[in-house]
DNA sequence: TCATTAACTTCAG
DNA sequence: CTGAAGTTAATGA
């Protein structure tokens, strides 16, 4: 809900202690790089502390499914806290110059003990985030793109900002990354939000999409699906 | 309806 | 200036 995406790790985290902490802990990766990789072992937690890292799924014949791009302030790995001993997907820079800042699972717990607010915070951000991967999965087999689209943009409103009208909420994916994310190409998201923009619904800017007339996505009268 | 291909324009570093 | 991002269009499943 509201807050959780909003609120910056870097906040949260005791400024002092950690920023002592993490000083020496910066790991820079150029694009491309794997962070770690599927069946790696998970004794680490990651903060993106510059750039933009993916996180993707890769099937036998070499097709991947994007579970998440993450940018500054955001964390991932987060699975080796509840006790995941084995990671289960990969993560790779996605831009040149991005900085990751690695947290040894042990310290993380510390931390967690020491700071209740930080420690909830956590188990919300990694209850939202199955939450809304297995949203973004079930929309995927069931919904058709332009459904989809609107879906991850209504995602990024509740995240971020809060009610409708004229609203500018600041992104920072490409409409290839967005494309991965909802299983589509990047010529047809071009292709969607040109429609958007003609119906008066948004406009996409590389940096914010304005946000002109929002229906709360027109919630599904469709069957009601199994669980996944 | 959307993937694919491909050629093109525009943008950012 | 170069490579990445975004646009346009034709074609076919």
């Amino acid at each position: 809900m509201w807050f959780l995406e909003e609120v910056n790790l870097y906040d949260v985290l005791c400024p002092h202690k950690l920023r002592a902490y993490m000083k020496n802990h910066f790991k820079r990766y150029s694009k491309g790089e794997f962070i770690y990789m599927e069946a790696d072992h998970a004794n680490q937690v990651f903060l993106v502390s510059k750039g933009k890292v993916k996180l993707a799924h890769y099937t036998e014949e070499g097709s991947e499914l994007v579970k998440a791009i993450l940018t500054r302030g955001e964390l991932f790995g987060e699975k080796a806290i509840l006790g995941e001993m084995v990671r289960n997907e990969n993560a790779t820079a996605l831009s040149d110059d991005t900085v990751i800042c690695p947290l040894i699972l042990d310290d993380m717990y510390k931390l967690m003990r020491k700071n209740e607010r930080f420690s909830l915070t956590i188990y919300k951000i990694i209850g939202y985030r199955l939450k809304k991967l297995e949203r973004r999965l079930e929309l995927l087999f069931f919904k058709d793109v332009r459904t989809r689209l609107l879906d991850f943009i209504n995602d990024l409103i509740d995240d971020k900002s809060d009610i409708s009208a004229q609203v500018d909420i600041p992104h920072f994916y490409t409409q290839k990354d967005i494309a991965d994310l909802i299983g589509t190409r990047r010529e047809t998201v071009s292709k969607l939000f040109q429609q958007f923009e003609q119906e008066g619904i948004l406009i996409y800017k590389r940096k914010y999409i304005r946000v002109l007339n929002w229906q709360p996505i027109t919630e599904v009268s469709s069957p009601r699906h199994m669980a996944i």
